[in-house]
DNA sequence: GATCTGACGCTACG
DNA sequence: CGTAGCGTCA
């Protein structure tokens, strides 16, 4: 009886597609799903000795689905008579996915999972064959209609009244009937005037494409539940103008303190609004009753996380392996290992010893290449453009030379030429440092001298750009004026401790204030570039490019073949300043972009440098 | 007994 | 020096 909550407060929403999902960790656990892994049954406790291809095989298993098995009828019966007595609670298997899976930072529902395809058929067979037999809840009531059974004509009506109503309430529905929004809090709502409908791919798609706000519960999980379901002939373009809201989450942020914000307040308050009708009469309400509609899209527990990405499985069952090896006993510490590092993994027969570069492992799909979009030193820039020092300035108006280089030769005292990787490393986190106000002993720590040495390095480096040190100074100052610093978009941060009696918190306060007004502005210009991509993007009619991951200053897509060179051929340097408030376009520093591809994280190679813009 | 929380440690990145 | 994430453990 029990259902997933109704309003409770946010928080944070896991990606799981429906929650609760499969009653037992055991009966999916070891489903044999690649050739070459081991299989397994339910209770026997086994050992793996995998083969040295399938360990490579993980990494690279982005389309391990097409392997699957399709999912039988009789299976899927099993599992939603599993599902309707057993109250869904998240069980291990989700936790797990949830928590490795976010480590890749790849989305892995909207990710190329062609054989979904075959199990998502299946779903929608049954959707439809089981929504006219379907219990009580259902049939029983009488503004529940079925799109799947509507004719034409009644079908164009529902579209239209879609498309018409002021605020559309998506809900998914469970197999028992059940909804995320209980029956009597639907009834309570909307009197008389409410529609159900078992949804229908066209009204999905009438809905999510209307510009005005849809309200859905787990909105996110939805539209990647949409997504992944007509993926084959819908692209995200179309319903990337939608607006729609969780309404936990828009609740909350309209008032975190508020507990019952909630469904009904938010759309309360969203709909009072352009009607300003301060009193409702009962008329009214039911007047505007009428312009909603109550959607519910029937969903099968099959959509579980073990069909949305092989990862999950793997990773579980090389879990019960427990020896990938004595250092790195479980997967996810290879996953989470350092991405510039080098990974060794010991095979457990032979000694042989492989490495793996862990950014190898992440390979672009068939046909499609990885491109990444670098914003050279921009937090530096961004200094420069602070402080509007001279020098710094003058080291950013070429756009060939590597400021860290430049820098290192100044400071080694060598040629350009002569400065090693390794030294241009060690220059940057110096420079960061003493920037960012690290202390005497810090440095000298990093520096590998003495205190002595590294006092001087720092002195004549704030010397050399005097500006920097005033901008610092005046950053503190305004801090401790006003207890907040700003970025560059306005963002504020707010530094309670920054007139703290005590010396050591006051300085980190400092310290903080600085680093946040230079790093929250790279942040917040990283932000709008995503932004612009996004929409140009979706705006255009031949892109289709993804992102996949954003690393501080780094945006990485997965590109088609035959669009890399348009893609890379974007104007990157100017996706920023599209903002009008965007106050660098009129500064003196040039920004940079590197754009480089490859077939893997691990191979890429810079494309060309466009020219810098000032 | 299972689950949540916060401190701490580690890494990467600037 | 700061930020961030994630894992462990009490």
């Amino acid at each position: 009886k029990s259902r997933p909550p109704k309003w409770e407060p946010p928080r944070s929403s896991p990606w799981t597609v429906v929650e609760g999902g499969v009653s037992e960790v055991k009966k999916i656990r070891f489903q044999p799903f690649i050739s070459g892994c081991p299989t397994s049954s339910e209770e026997q406790q086994f050992k793996i000795t995998p083969k040295t291809d399938v360990r490579f095989k993980i990494p690279t298993q982005s389309h391990v689905l097409e392997r699957t098995q399709p999912v039988s009828q009789s299976k899927l019966e099993k599992s939603s008579n599993e599902m309707g007595k057993i109250a869904p609670k998240q069980n291990l298997f989700s936790k797990l996915c949830k928590r490795r899976l976010a480590k890749l930072r790849i989305d892995p529902a909207i990710d190329g999972l062609k054989g979904f395809h075959d199990i998502v058929t299946t779903s929608e067979l049954q959707t439809h064959s089981k929504a006219g037999s379907h219990p009580t809840s259902l049939t029983s009531d009488g503004r529940i209609k079925d799109a799947g059974r509507l004719n034409p004509e009644e079908r164009m009506h529902m579209l239209k009244q879609a498309g018409q109503a002021e605020v559309v309430v998506l809900t998914m529905m469970f197999q028992d009937g059940a909804t995320q929004l209980d029956h009597e809090q639907v009834s309570g709502l909307y009197p008389k005037s409410v529609f159900k409908i078992v949804c229908h791919r066209d009204m999905i798609l009438c809905v999510l494409s209307r510009s005005k706000l849809v309200v859905c519960y787990k909105a996110k999980d939805f539209l990647r539940t949409v997504l992944l379901l007509y993926k084959q002939d819908l692209s995200w373009k179309r319903v990337a103008g939608c607006q729609i809201q969780d309404p936990r989450v828009s609740g909350w942020l309209l008032d975190p303190t508020d507990p019952s914000s909630c469904f009904k307040d938010l759309l309360n308050k969203h709909c009072k609004k352009p009607r300003a009708t301060p009193s409702l009469s009962p008329d009214k309400v039911s007047q505007m009753a009428l312009n909603y509609l109550i959607i519910m899209i029937f969903l099968l527990q099959l959509l579980q996380l073990q069909d949305l990405h092989p990862l999950p499985k793997i990773i579980l069952e090389y879990r019960q392996v427990g020896y990938v090896n004595k250092v790195y006993s479980t997967f996810d510490l290879l996953v989470s290992l350092s991405l510039s590092d080098v990974c060794l993994i010991f095979t457990g027969k032979e000694e042989e010893v492989v490495t793996i570069h862990p950014r190898d492992m992440f390979i672009a799909r068939e046909g499609w290449t990885f491109l990444a979009a670098d914003f050279c030193q921009v937090e530096l820039r961004l200094l420069a453009h602070f402080s509007s020092d001279p020098e710094l300035l003058r080291i950013f108006t070429d756009p060939q030379a590597d400021v860290f280089t430049m820098l290192a030769s100044q400071w080694k005292v060598v040629g350009v030429d002569e400065v090693t990787p390794e030294d241009r490393e060690h220059a940057k986190r110096i420079v960061y440092s003493v920037v960012y106000g690290a202390g005497r002993e810090r440095l000298s720590g990093i520096l590998g001298v003495n205190v002595e040495q590294a006092s001087r390095f720092q002195d004549s480096f704030l010397q050399t750009y005097r500006e920097v040190q005033a901008f610092i100074q005046r950053t503190i100052q305004q801090s401790h004026k006003q207890g907040y610093v700003v970025s560059l978009m306005g963002r504020r941060r707010l530094l309670p401790h920054i007139s703290s009696p005590d010396w050591g918190i006051r300085m980190q306060a400092e310290r903080q204030a600085v680093n946040f007004v230079v790093q929250g502005s790279a942040a917040d210009l990283c932000k709008m570039a995503m932004i612009t991509m996004f929409n140009l993007v979706s705006s255009s009619s031949s892109l289709s490019a993804r992102l996949l991951a954003q690393l501080h200053d780094e945006l990485l897509y997965e590109v088609e073949d035959s669009q890399v060179e348009q893609f890379a051929g974007i104007p990157w340097v100017s996706i920023c300043d599209v903002t009008p408030s965007f106050p660098l376009c009129v500064s003196q520093v040039p920004l940079k972009v590197a754009v480089s591809i490859g077939k893997s994280w691990g191979s890429m190679s810079e494309l060309h440098t466009p020219p810098s813009v000032s």
